[in-house]
DNA sequence: ATAATACTTAAGTGATTACTTTACTAATAT
DNA sequence: ATATTAGTAAAGTAATCACTTAAGTATTAT
């Protein structure tokens, strides 16, 4: 219980940094080098290799270097885990919306 | 562009947080007043507002004082948000995989 | 009027972040 | 063999974080 905690805060974390999210964005588009993730991005290489450990630590991406180039890709199942976290609220959310009615007030609020 | 990032960076940094998280998870089954938020919680009342302002200011909380009590509630719409930035590299991803027939290397790692 | 309740403000602290620069190492190309 | 490329390791720094305690301020109950 505790343990899955700490995952999320990891995940969670991760995703907090427009920089993660852009170099996250781009694996999905496929696997990339270090470098190819640390181009459109502001920063020295160095800075961008730290990111690249938290996106590791939180599971988000995973890599393996091969000759003196190291390959990324994401790790969807991660990426899965965070959505469930969100969607199990926000779904929990409306389930109870329904039972109370309040749907009303919720759309009024909605259209203005 | 660059303002939707900013405020992607607020939610999923709201959300890094276990307390944050669990203020969230309390709020999805209806409103709660501070104090009512902070029961759970190991630490000071003081700490519990100033991650209430951090949900705030993310977007995820609002909240409204009447007489001596605030009362708090989730703003479900923010919580979509960071969701379907998720789902959205995800199911780019999986498509890609379709697309690239991948799909056998990873039915593969899944069942081990 | 007095006391208790429900927050709120302010200030301080130690830890963690997101970088930087400098200095490597190992692999490939010339 | 030498130079270039691709990544890494280390150390330093300014800013932000997640708290704390102490001292308020309104509201509501007695």
């Amino acid at each position: 219980m505790q343990v899955q905690a700490a995952a999320l805060d990891r995940v969670f974390h991760a995703l907090a940094d427009p920089a993660r999210r852009v170099m996250v964005d781009r694996l999905t588009r496929g696997p990339a080098t270090v470098g190819e993730l640390a181009k459109p991005l502001a920063m020295s290489l160095p800075a961008v290799m730290q990111h690249l450990q938290v996106l590791e630590i939180s599971g988000l991406v995973r890599s393996e270097k091969t000759g003196r180039v190291r390959t990324c890709r994401i790790e969807p199942k991660t990426l899965r885990t965070a959505e469930q976290w969100i969607a199990e609220r926000r779904t929990f959310w409306e389930r109870r919306l329904d039972k109370l009615g309040e749907i009303l007030a919720e759309d009024f609020d909605e259209s203005k």
